[in-house]
DNA sequence: GTGAAAGCGCTAACAT
DNA sequence: ATGTTAGCGCTTTCAC
């Protein structure tokens, strides 16, 4: 049969649509011969549940929406794409499909929610990145539960799986001064992306462990987003009156390869003028040349945990507005050197 | 109100729900004022259709699956991940979503298929890349719209959105050719993939326009997935006994470096040495070394015209069995070089 | 332990 | 031009 419906398989176990219910929710009350027979008239015609009447029924669609700005959603490196694998995977552990889509970067009041929201296609969103704080207020208004991952919006208290920044900014900045590096500088971009302010916090908290001068002409910001050619541009504002910097830590590895870009076409070799480290790690995979030094961030795992959090909620309840802080690891590769 | 629905709409603005129904769908037989009444609740009301409803009632629930091998779907390479990405644009120029699955490189007769499809949770399937005939032939027997991008099933009659490869191949060729070389190499995966093979042909044709002898021990073909690792044994295989060859032409770019991984390894230069290039352009973004030159393939835009096939299909019911070959571009950067 | 029946929110055929 | 109504496939309460 084309597409058995549940009364084609309660006629041919010759019991109630109701029972047949019963069986595939596993009910208790159905006795061992009834479960049996219906199984196996389940199994003869191969049926499944259709999901638009159960999500008409139940309010339960078994998607989950995944947001993202246009600008994270349009980056090359895989960053926000491994998380979204990552929840990806999750979810076929738990039934769940995901709706990927996007939100414009400058989200206004006026613009349209997703549609999956408007039609009550999805039991759950996660965020992922930095988002409007309008569309987190938004979104709030909804009865749903709402994740976020890489993110954590500012006032407002919902479960987060963020990086631990602050760590890696110290883990990258205490790299460069165990290879004896002193004046180290530092590049970001907005520092009120709370992922950078943290990456720079670790940052200063690492130097004044070191007992190593805060200066802050070692120190440059770009207002725009952390890409490569702004990485570039820092860059050349902070070696044109710094010529004594010997390392530099760079908020992410965009950034960080502009660095490199500039150096390399002013004359200086890294890393054996000056170090380079980066953060994210995602350069690596197929790159050829001489490999970034960074912290690697477990982009794909951060998308599980962000789904598990999901669907132990949707399941149990629990909302239990947990922070998971995932780990970051130094990975040493040959843009820094002792000096 | 929370949830308004079409029984709240149609009191608001005093009608039928089969006339907020119609309004809805623009139908022609509608009088000015009463569209503008119901248009007016639905506005005031913030309402927006059920999915969950329509889909139960009209069988179409607006999702479109995207199937890919486990194998493609963990690659690092944002291939496939972009060709994700294409439909997913595309989809939302039409009002649909992606529900992204992965089934066993290895799919046997006994495994399930995709739950989406079991469920009928889409309206279509689109499938990437390469994936065992018997996966397409059950999916075939579902009376489900499917389409395959960069991969093209063999017996099968299905829309398909390829990229030309042979063109590419001969463009690659014939980069080197021009360039001087005539001992040219060609290294790749599996001969029986269609894209390989393709591309294959392109080289083969190319060398014999040139008048270029085709030396079979300048050839070499891995029966594994064309991956970096396997580069690199093919290029130790082929430069063993080839002292002579002068450049290569690699299926794909992960195998292009790891012949580049090889000759650095043995004292070879690239390109001074010898010239490598790739296929795909999937490494170039975000590396910091001597760069790939290789033929670039759309994979966003394959992705886009995938989900073109697919909407035109769904809305127009036309199924041109169409296959649409997306153009590929030479791009020249530093691993090839004139003789 | 099982069945009858209501109803989830919508579409579409048929009435009026 | 608009309303009435059946029904999409399922879950769930309430009878029995």
């Amino acid at each position: 049969m084309a597409n058995p419906t549940i009364k084609d398989v309660a006629k041919m176990a010759n019991v109630s649509i109701a029972t047949v219910s019963l069986v595939i929710h596993d009910h208790k009350r159905i006795s061992r011969v009834t479960k049996q027979k219906v199984l196996e008239a389940i199994e003869r015609l191969n049926y499944y549940p259709s999901r638009s009447a159960r999500g008409l029924v139940s309010q339960k669609t078994g998607n989950i929406g995944f947001i993202l700005t246009n600008d994270h959603f349009l980056r090359t490196e895989p960053f926000y794409t491994n998380i979204f694998i990552g929840t990806e995977f999750e979810a076929r552990e738990n039934e769940l499909y995901v709706l990927l889509t996007t939100v414009d970067s400058n989200f206004k009041d006026s613009d349209p929610l997703p549609r999956f929201i408007l039609e009550r296609n999805v039991d759950g969103i996660i965020i992922a990145g930095k988002v409007p704080s309008i569309l987190t207020e938004k979104l709030c208004d909804f009865n749903l539960p709402l994740i976020f991952v890489d993110f954590q919006p500012v006032k407002r208290n919902c479960p987060v799986v963020v990086v631990d920044n602050n760590l890696g900014g110290k883990m990258a900045t205490n790299h460069l001064i165990e290879y004896g590096h002193k004046n180290i500088g530092f590049v970001g971009g907005d520092i009120d992306h709370p992922s950078i302010s943290e990456r720079y916090k670790g940052y200063t908290a690492a130097m004044e462990q070191a007992k190593l001068t805060l200066n802050k002409n070692f120190i440059d910001f770009v207002e725009d987003y952390p890409a490569r050619t702004n990485g570039f541009q820092a860059a050349s504002r902070l070696f044109k009156n710094n010529k004594d910097i010997t390392a530099v830590f760079a908020c992410n590895d965009a950034m960080a390869l502009g660095i490199i870009d500039y150096l390399k076409d002013n004359g200086k070799r890294v890393p054996e003028d000056v170090s380079v480290i980066g953060f994210d790690d995602v350069v690596s995979e197929n790159s050829n040349g001489p490999s970034l030094s960074t912290i690697r961030v477990p982009k794909m795992e951060m998308g599980v945990e962000a789904m598990k959090l999901m669907s132990s909620f949707l399941k149990e309840g629990i909302n239990h507005n947990k922070k998971v802080l995932v780990p970051v690891e130094l990975i040493i590769r040959n843009s820094t050197q002792k000096i």
